[in-house]
DNA sequence: GTCTATAATTCGATAGAC
DNA sequence: GTCTATCGAATTATAGAC
């Protein structure tokens, strides 16, 4: 039983490529290059160098989406919705944190229509996470501040955290990265 | 009086047209055409294109090492330094939004050795950082956490605030945005 | 300082043989 | 699937006239 295909081999290698050099730094030589053969034989595996961007990228959004819909099907309290966001996004940002690397960093190499699209996807997502937080100040759980602004700073904090998954040395604990971040999201750093 | 030289004047625009399309999409062409004269003359104000993205970048990093190194010097407890540090943040990111965003956003297509450069006094700043952090610990004024995730995320905090400067259509006030980022920083979200 | 012209290189992508 | 060979376009940068 294998269990990755030659494809996604290709893919994860070139993915951690693209990641140290940048996408557009990368170019189809470089990628032929790290993988041994030569550039036509790269479009035996992708179509474009946009498309192999395309590919990623939305890969890993539509995680991030499918993540943020289940929560908001729960039943439960603001509070916890929030702390159940935290804890996904760790979640995946440890489990693909080459791919969160290269939605957090290159983004905007994508080109219209994508561009926009990925654009409004994440705007939905942020509109979501808004939607948790007012609900929160609403029902007096979350201190009544600029909602939007709330919603980038936690989300801000997470987008960070793939750096420390690449350049961590040592194999980093989820759970111990979800404790630090839940206490500095909830209650800050002061000590009272 | 002119309170601007006619290359500050260049180096504005062109800074306006990289933030616009990314530093590597855009080209000499793209810039000439911005400033509506031909390739060759842009090479009257700079002398490549690598050298303007450094000239940015080692511009506006120079002036957040002053303001951190201005805020080391005074007799401040750790917490009032932290204070200090995060609304000399927001200062230099209200007043330079578009040399903030290129920092945040560009600084990995520099070349080296200017690309070493960058980083190790990017670590400088957040050594600093950390010292101020590991102080108010030690002095107990802040909870007893990973400092160096302490003083990622709270910068991971700063370094989006470009985006609300640049997107939001009405004039922002730095001291709304220090209140409530302050406010976060030091107690969080959560309302008791 | 502004232009035209172009050098020198590199890029993404394809054709076609094996 | 892999190769050689190459196309056509785009790139940074320079030379030299005005």
């Amino acid at each position: 039983m294998k269990n990755s295909t030659k494809k996604e081999r290709f893919l994860l290698v070139v993915l951690k490529l693209i990641h140290r050099k940048g996408f557009k730094a990368t170019t189809m030589r470089d990628i032929a290059h790290e993988l041994n053969f030569e550039v036509a034989n790269v479009y035996n595996y992708i179509d474009s160098k946009q498309s192999l961007l395309e590919g990623y990228l939305f890969d890993i959004q539509d995680e991030f989406h499918k993540a943020i819909d289940t929560i908001l099907a729960t039943p439960h309290s603001p509070n916890e919705k929030l702390r159940l966001l935290v804890a996904s996004y760790i979640g995946i940002t440890t489990r693909r944190p080459y791919h969160q690397a290269l939605l957090v960093n290159e983004w905007r190499n994508l080109k219209e229509p994508q561009l926009q699209e990925f654009v409004s996807r994440r705007k939905d997502y942020e509109n979501k996470m808004r939607g948790i937080i007012a609900e929160g100040i609403e029902e007096d759980q979350f201190r009544a501040n600029d909602v939007e602004m709330m919603a980038q700073t936690i989300l801000a904090t997470l987008r960070w955290l793939h750096n420390k998954c690449l350049d961590s040395e040592t194999i980093i604990n989820p759970l111990e990265i979800e404790k630090q971040l839940l206490d500095f999201i909830f209650t800050g750093i002061s000590k009272k």
